[in-house]
DNA sequence: AAAGCCGCCAACCGCACACGC
DNA sequence: AGCGTGTGCGGTTGGCGGCTT
């Protein structure tokens, strides 16, 4: 509903705040906070709708708002955090203490789009307008392959870099990402409050399906190809921070290229050896010195989806000796592997082996559950593990997935809430729009939507 | 000095979603 | 399930003030 029902009734006033009004709300708000803000005006004995109370509030009234001119580091802190959220405000807003959202989208629209067109840069891709220009219609890369491991190991190594720490490094990494060419584009909070991980994590996994496509991958889909991120609704996980992400599952996936390639990156220092196979279609972690692949002792829930709809979920979990349960009677099996002493220390298994059979009418797609045991406690450099290795799973879950030949669908039923990202590929390069959304322009390809941010953080039970 | 133009920014508008009934 | 309400978000508008002609 667009109007508060507040706003039909007659005699309320609109336009610019006058002292005495702000002077009443301020009143009213310190005394007896904001509650419900459609009684705010009523009670504050103001002629404004609640809307334009709240507003009021959150943009001018609040105390801790910073006033002035945005400082040269604000600036670049908003040009980098648009690289990597786009229009995302709010998210924006909420990486720079004391401003609100509305004021840097006034800040980006009157300045700041100005001063990156004036550098050669677009301020909707970030990326250099001569390059944007080469690229229009054409085909993403003619060495594709060769391409993509190198993409996937830079890729992996600029989320090691990015200090969890520091949101401003964070965003410049991805911001260096961006200027080199990787999509990203979706940020996930979590209960962890692990933003900017998040944000990384979920930048690569769109970069995983955006990019490495190999040549002549445009127009290969003929089908509508779905990333979903949101929690899922089944019963049987203990988890405190249940996460979910389905990658689509096709037989023109675009990393099906990727097979038997081996990315090398490090982890806490640790190297860590991402191989894909083509005959098992099991992608696993392999790690140097790993003494302890049988006794696995974190709890881990595993969750395989049919994706047929009506909620019929395949479920599996595991224990530490890596016994399945299947929790539904749909056919399908499932395996892990996970052989890590490693991830056992880290109390956070990440890890996918999937293998769902499943008749044309019942298209599959994996349904990777992303558990986490031990938020609470667990020391930073453990945390980042989590997320290192979350990454790669991911990616392995869509390279796995490669071997399925049947056409592919996620049914909108089975996980709720969810988030839809429907990747479109009758553009030159992909981009990500929502369901029922107006497309956006062809060359738009790191386009970000709040609302999904806002369903998955709900989802996710974020604190953002 | 006055008119026109332009940029900034506060506020509004419309939409999506959550929630309760 | 459907509806009404409340909230939050991003896009857009319109008034104001400064600058230019």
């Amino acid at each position: 509903m667009g109007r508060h029902s507040c706003c039909y009734k007659q005699k309320l006033r609109k336009g610019l705040w006058s002292p005495e009004e702000d002077e009443k709300l301020l009143r009213h708000i310190t005394k007896y906070g904001h509650g419900c803000w459609s009684s705010v005006p009523k009670q504050a004995g103001l002629q404004r709708c609640g809307k334009s109370c709240r507003l009021r509030w959150i943009n001018y009234l609040r105390p801790d708002l910073k006033r002035g001119t945005f400082s040269q580091e604000e600036e670049n802190l908003i040009i980098e955090l648009h690289a990597v959220l786009g229009n995302r405000w709010s998210q924006i807003a909420a990486q720079l203490p004391g401003r609100t959202d509305n004021e840097i989208k006034n800040l980006w629209n009157s300045c700041l789009k100005k001063k990156l067109r004036q550098r050669g840069i677009d301020p909707v891709t970030h990326r250099l307008l001569s390059e944007m220009e080469n690229n229009i219609g054409g085909q993403v890369d003619k060495d594709a392959e060769s391409k993509v491991s190198s993409v996937v190991t830079n890729e992996l190594n600029l989320l090691l870099k990015a200090d969890n720490s520091k949101p401003e490094e964070a965003a410049r990494t991805c911001s260096l990402a961006a200027s080199q060419g990787y999509e990203m584009n979706m940020i996930r909070s979590s209960n962890n409050n692990n933003n900017n991980v998040n944000m990384l994590l979920d930048r690569f996994i769109t970069s995983a399906i955006t990019n490495f496509q190999p040549s002549g991958f445009v127009g290969q889909f003929s089908h509508e190809q779905q990333l979903n991120y949101g929690s899922s609704s089944s019963s049987n996980t203990t988890s405190s921070s249940d996460s979910s992400a389905r990658l689509p599952v096709t037989d023109s996936n675009p990393l099906a290229h990727t097979a038997g390639k081996t990315f090398d990156f490090t982890c806490n220092a640790i190297p860590v050896s991402f191989t894909t196979t083509t005959t098992t279609c099991k992608p696993w972690l392999s790690f140097p010195n790993d003494t302890n692949s049988s006794s696995i002792n974190a709890s881990r829930y595993w969750e395989g989806s049919s994706g047929c709809g009506s909620g019929s979920t395949l479920c599996a979990s595991a224990t530490n000796n890596n016994n399945i349960s299947n929790s539904s009677g749909r056919s399908g099996s499932m395996e892990m592997q996970s052989t890590s002493s490693f991830l056992e220390n880290t109390m956070f298994a990440w890890g996918l082996a999937a293998d769902c059979t499943t008749s044309d009418r019942d298209p599959p797609h994996v349904h990777l559950n992303l558990m986490e045991t031990q938020s609470q406690s667990q020391p930073e450099d453990i945390k980042w593990a989590q997320y290192l290795s979350n990454p790669t799973t991911l990616m392995a879950a869509s390279l796995q997935s490669h071997q399925t030949s049947q056409t592919l669908f996620n049914s909108p039923n089975d996980v709720k809430p969810e988030t839809h990202l429907v990747i479109d590929t009758t553009c030159s390069r992909s981009m990500m729009r929502p369901r029922n959304k107006q497309q956006q322009g062809p060359l738009q390809t790191s386009v970000i939507y709040a609302k999904d941010i806002q369903r998955l953080t709900t989802a996710l039970g974020g604190h953002n």
